[in-house]
DNA sequence: GTTGTAACTTGACCCAGATCAAAGTGCGCC
DNA sequence: GGCGCACTTTGATCTGGGTCAAGTTACAAC
């Protein structure tokens, strides 16, 4: 693992303190894991994990965004996951990974050894039983994705990830200034997440934008200016929306 | 849930005794189980779950094959997992289920209530560690087929299909007499679960028949002509194959 | 046996999205 | 302020797999 910085802040204090693995802990299970814990930070771009790499560490995202990434032998990749702040990296039992780990934006993780958090695992049931849900939570995500992937046409699944970049953006308040929407992803990235190629993202994107669906104020600024025309173009079901 | 059968035999006998949730209980636990556990049986083509029904019992796959089905509105459907001898289904911490669960051959299943489910997990790391451990390799197969579904082609499709099958079945011993393979799904469930039509699958798998991959016997039963061919057809690396 | 039906195969044609190609845009850096 | 480069847009064409439409099996019920 590259790192730029070693911080040890306090947890009472971390805005990830409530939704990541952590987020059932005491204060006296804070102080173990605050015993333990290391930041490290990455540039946007840079790789934090390839497959097959030892997984030495394990880590909660603080701040920033990563992608996990499957990539066959002839190149064609396909995006498995998207880390947003409180996500975790890495899994108990599992001495490697087997996919690439990348900061798609600059990134801050809080990282854990391996072998101690495994042992911190064992005897504290407060930490298994949040990661149990968190696992669980990203099997139904992986899942819903797999009808994204399997079942809908270009347009569908161009909406279902917008909406899902507003309900994560908003869930940690990660937007720009005035609410403004942030693509952390380039059309080719977007491409790999959703199974197309980046000129039929760009096509499709920019029919929002003519159609009036979405404001782009750049590349990578944007906002809905039609939540319910947006649900409408996922193809899920009314009651999963996003209120509007 | 319905059922046809009540019954409770040892756990000690199980056949996914050392594969299943409760692979690492030991003596004691297995009796705390045996007073709470409840075999229920399912005709080949039963619904066990409907999305939305409420969770009452989560359980084991003893006997047979279930499916995973997600539905869209329209109708298109999406199969996103198969469940075989010592899978489990249901989630603690949940009250409902949002995907259909199908008994697609005759099924038994080892059932508990949720409610006594949970506290037992709550109390007996060696569950709570286990079904950790089940789902992050269930996490795992997904985000693989996430690569299936986003990137592979047809013939692509069927043959990592297939592989999975044959790894499957020869894990659980449920080949048929002499070793035979059985496709427990029909053409248009294999369909849904791979992401294509039934007409497409179904040219796919006679174009494998005629180069002499595959060897059918009937519809539903075959063997694997040659394996590494299989392999190499699958767009994977050699590094996953199956021993040749 | 016959008849019904669900599952499967095969062929002809079509189209959404891929591929190939060429501009356009914007930002960092000297 | 202009050069370089990565990203994006847009157009033209192609194609894998979908769709539509007959047939064909194969087994279950009578």
């Amino acid at each position: 693992m590259r790192f730029t910085a070693k911080l040890r802040p306090k947890c009472s204090e971390c805005p990830i303190r409530h939704r990541a693995v952590c987020a059932r802990c005491d204060d006296s299970e804070l102080i173990t894991l605050e015993g333990i814990k290391v930041y490290r930070s990455f540039a946007a771009g840079d790789p934090i994990l390839r497959r097959g790499d030892p997984l030495t560490y394990v880590a909660s995202v603080v701040h920033g965004v990563a992608t996990l990434n499957k990539t066959m032998e002839d190149g064609r990749t396909q995006m498995v996951g998207m880390l947003f702040p409180s996500d975790f990296i890495g899994r108990p039992g599992r001495a490697e990974i087997d996919f690439d780990v990348a900061a798609v934006t600059d990134v801050t993780l809080c990282c854990f050894q391996r072998k101690p958090f495994e042992s911190l695992i064992a005897t504290t049931p407060h930490i298994a039983q949040r990661l149990l849900e968190m696992s669980l939570d990203e099997l139904d995500a992986a899942r819903d994705w797999m009808v994204l992937l399997g079942r809908k046409t270009a347009r569908e699944k161009i909406a279902t990830f917008i909406e899902m970049l507003v309900r994560r953006q908003y869930s940690d308040g990660s937007t720009g200034a005035n609410g403004a929407l942030i693509l952390p992803l380039t059309r080719d990235e977007i491409a790999d997440y959703i199974g197309l190629t980046l000129e039929t993202v760009s096509r499709q994107l920019n029919a929002m934008k003519k159609e009036g669906i979405l404001r782009f104020t750049d590349r990578r600024r944007f906002e809905i200016a039609d939540l319910e025309a947006l649900h409408i173009a996922t193809g899920d079901d009314a009651e999963d929306a996003l209120i509007y």
